[in-house]
DNA sequence: TTAGAGACTTAACAATCTCTTAACTTAGAT
DNA sequence: ATCTAAGTTAAGAGATTGTTAAGTCTCTAA
């Protein structure tokens, strides 16, 4: 499908001149003009990629980073911020808040196209990877299979999900919210318990040490 | 059999240019003008190889390529870009879209029919190993027939069909959709148990522990 | 042309596995 | 100390798959 990029700067030239280069390439562009509505935009577009000024009016750049990066629905989404050469400020507090390139102006439209093949690549080649290793432990999607130690495993869906899910950022907190929204979909509606039930038997299965509760918050899996 | 190209150019000068050459060649040939017609054509034929240009209406090639090679039924289909010389970009984004390889325009058509030679020449090296072994299990696609532990059974086509698909990838679980897909073909629709009923009739044959039940998911063959 | 055989599909029901819940216990935070 | 979140357990509700037998279709041979 063809990538959503959204473009955020308050110079409508720039806006544009970003815009037809990318459309060009296929990718399908949408605009915003202040941070207040590249946060509203980028809630509501779910773009793959957000390329966002810093110096605009109503929210700068950093605060609209910050926010997005808050959604939930955003976590995947890449962040490049424009910057004037001479905001020395910009690269540390841009990453701060959760940025994940930056590029200076004046902006050349080639070699930004470059960067963003080189992004989207790069998360086609990630979504590939279907088999999670983590020391001692492996999981494979396509196999739909566990091995801890050298010794198989299968976990029945639900487990195998979260499991999976967990295990791909470990060392990331996911929000009960998160799991239920990515392992049980945002339309069902479980009990209270269920997690913990189906945490309780994958500890049971690959011990106990792999996932960390972090109280109030969610679970974690121990890099 | 005659192998199928589908030829996808807007400009129909040069589908009929491609399509007489090719025809002369043996090769039986379909054309479409833009990238949905493409995508529609290439799923109801399921060609052996695409001639795809990538500047058209509707839906330019990279993005037809990649909604082709999305689906199961066209993972052996071989991709070919056709791109003008200067789009420079075209190889990259191409690549990454799934293509096989590109050549560019002005098209000769010598040069293209040894290169088209030269694949199916390739993929023919690769159809001739239609003999699956695992262990004691010899399942053979020209003679049609299966051989557990020395001992010989012809299987009705829809079982060994099923049994050829699943030990082509021993240990990849294959989801109910994607056996239905490869086996019954995708415009069949088949009631809920009939999965079930082959699956146990092999089962019945060659025995109950090489294929594996994944609840909710699919069968996968033991490796 | 028709009877018979095998292939394929379906329906109905059984068996099994998975998931969720409730009720209770334990741990952690303020 | 108290309150809330998380852990535990077992039961049964729910869903998926297994099994059987019967019906339809096609092909072949008499």
């Amino acid at each position: 499908m063809a990538k959503k990029i959204l473009i955020v700067d308050d110079e409508k030239d720039i806006v544009q001149l970003l815009r037809y280069n990318l459309e060009k390439e296929g990718y399908k562009c949408f605009s915003a003009y202040d941070g207040e509505e590249a946060v509203e935009k980028a809630i509501k577009k779910k773009p793959n990629l957000i390329l966002l000024d810093i110096m605009m009016p109503k929210m700068d750049g950093i605060e609209a980073c910050r926010k997005i990066k808050e959604n939930d629905n955003l976590q995947n989404t890449y962040v490049i911020f424009l910057t004037a050469r001479n905001e020395e400020y910009s690269e540390i507090a841009g990453f701060d808040a959760g940025a994940d390139d930056y590029i200076t102006k004046p902006i050349k439209p080639r070699a930004l196209l470059s960067r963003i093949k080189a992004i989207f690549k790069r998360s086609k080649v990630d979504n590939e990877v279907d088999e999670i290793v983590i020391n001692d432990l492996t999981i494979n999607r396509n196999r739909f299979n566990v091995t801890i130690r050298g010794h198989h495993l299968i976990l029945p869906k639900k487990e195998f999900e979260l499991l999976y899910l967990l295990a791909s950022k470990p060392g990331k907190v996911f929000r009960r919210e998160q799991i239920l929204n990515n392992v049980w979909g945002s339309e069902v509606f479980v009990g209270d318990r269920t997690i913990d039930v189906h945490i309780r038997k994958i500890r049971e299965k690959i011990g106990n040490h792999l996932i960390t509760t972090i109280k109030g918050v969610g679970y974690k899996f121990e890099a």
